[in-house]
DNA sequence: CGGTTAGTTGATGAATTTCAACGAACGTGG
DNA sequence: CCACGTTCGTTGAAATTCATCAACTAACCG
């Protein structure tokens, strides 16, 4: 099957779990020092909270480039905050079809999906050489009852990954191949903005296989659509490099003509 | 556009909000005598705090076939749980462009993904004549702080949409048509059953056509998917009316042969 | 009973997948 | 540092699935 294949062939640099821990030293400051600290759980948090959600934090690790971080069927033991590097997020089920629910950036949480059953239910991956922070579940909960922001933090990320996902649903239902994609590099090109990168030029950090599978298409419509977008003048694309010429105009592709079919309601 | 004339040729039977209001009275034992209080959220409370739970079900209102429960971008004020009938919730955006994001039976609560913005980003709207409690959000915070366990139950039902989510991402993403529908039949028998009715026969709720948004496809792709399964003698559909025939076949066609897209990772 | 809505079926066309060949980029070891 | 093998990306042609358009029937409701 192909997408086993595919899984092994990761260059697993670390052992899936407790890879490769980096400092275990107190990280009182942890997240006041962090660079994405704005976009991360502990935002908004008092100082008295925040120290103690930094104190949480008695884990950082390291996965190079293609690493796994974890398993799907992995208990649920930390969600992982993205410290820098980024990551996918790979679904599976038993027939072996799967598809990548999430790319993740710094600030990100991965890994909430596993709340429900006590266990990991996707597979994460490093794109490039990253860092994450180790949340201990558990007392996060504990804390969260201390410090009721926290709880409705959590409660909010939880509820705007579901908001997410029916946007995906969505786009998957309605948009063209085209649509997709310039959703998806929108969507990037904000989320670097955010992170005070170029919202206009980034690096892709996956490959056209990981977009199409993203996107519910397959990596040569990804190439096709990449080749229109290109002749367009609205983007150019060194290999993975992506400079965004045209903004309006592929903000008026992501949203298509009003041509496509709306459900019944 | 197609969707919005949809909208507004639904019979809404009451305004949207505190529609007809059944039942002003103390609650102490409605979760109790609740058919379907081992789907809802209240399971596995103590009995103090299932009592406090029902004490927060201080109205429940009934919405007749096509009724309004709530709409995007009312504000959170409540969380719903379905008493009896059905509902289903849409997701539209700017464009105009929607879709189906779930049906919704008695025990499922409806509303979570207004956690994340304080708005609802869907409307609800009831299949039948149905009957919902009203569980006043804020006030389910509170609780929740008091008995951990209740906000573990919060936590995890949030969690599980995610997944469930997930799950239907890989649908649309993977399967066809025909597995599509399979897949959805046999998720209704599944929570049929749960629910303690047969999970062989049963009678559709929902239009063609809602079915057709919810699965990603157009309302003749479902009729053909329909006459095929028919053909098949898998199942028997009399209008609404379905019966499984042969539910190992059902099964096998909803896993498709393996012949499809995996996704690399 | 008539008008509207819901559901069915057929013919056609468009978008995307599939299959295939090839070129570019990468990294590993000599 | 180059050569080789592998992976990644690109492009073309054919096949397939599903959407679209259209006509028609059945069910429903006042």
């Amino acid at each position: 099957m192909h997408s086993s294949l595919n899984v092994v062939s990761e260059k697993v640099s670390q052992p899936i779990g407790l890879a490769c821990p980096v400092d275990l030293l107190s990280y009182k400051t942890a997240c006041n020092d962090c660079r994405v600290r704005a976009l991360c759980l502990p935002t908004g948090l008092s100082r008295q909270g925040n120290d103690r959600f930094s104190e949480l934090i008695s884990q950082r690790i390291r996965i190079n480039k293609g690493g796994g971080l974890y398993q799907a069927s992995d208990p649920l033991e930390f969600l992982y905050a993205v410290r820098f590097g980024s990551f996918k997020t790979c679904f599976t089920n038993v027939e072996g079809q799967g598809l990548v629910t999430n790319f993740w950036m710094p600030g990100d949480i991965m890994g909430c999906d596993a709340i429900s059953t006590n266990r990991h239910v996707c597979c994460a991956f490093a794109l490039e050489d990253s860092e994450v922070c180790l949340i201990p579940y558990k007392r996060l909960e504990t804390l969260a009852h201390e410090f009721p922001f926290l709880q409705q933090s959590l409660n909010r990320l939880l509820s705007s990954e579901i908001v997410r996902d029916h946007k995906r649903l969505l786009m998957m239902c309605n948009f063209s191949a085209e649509e997709r994609l310039a959703s998806f590099l929108l969507g990037l090109s904000k989320r670097y903005a955010e992170r005070g990168f170029s919202a206009h030029g980034f690096v892709l950090r996956m490959s056209r296989d990981d977009i199409a599978s993203y996107l519910g298409l397959r990596l040569e419509t990804i190439c096709r659509s990449i080749a229109h977008l290109r002749q367009l003048e609205i983007v150019t694309f060194g290999g993975r490099t992506v400079e965004i010429l045209n903004m309006p105009a592929l903000k008026a592709l992501e949203h298509g003509y009003g041509h496509h079919c709306a459900a019944s309601m």
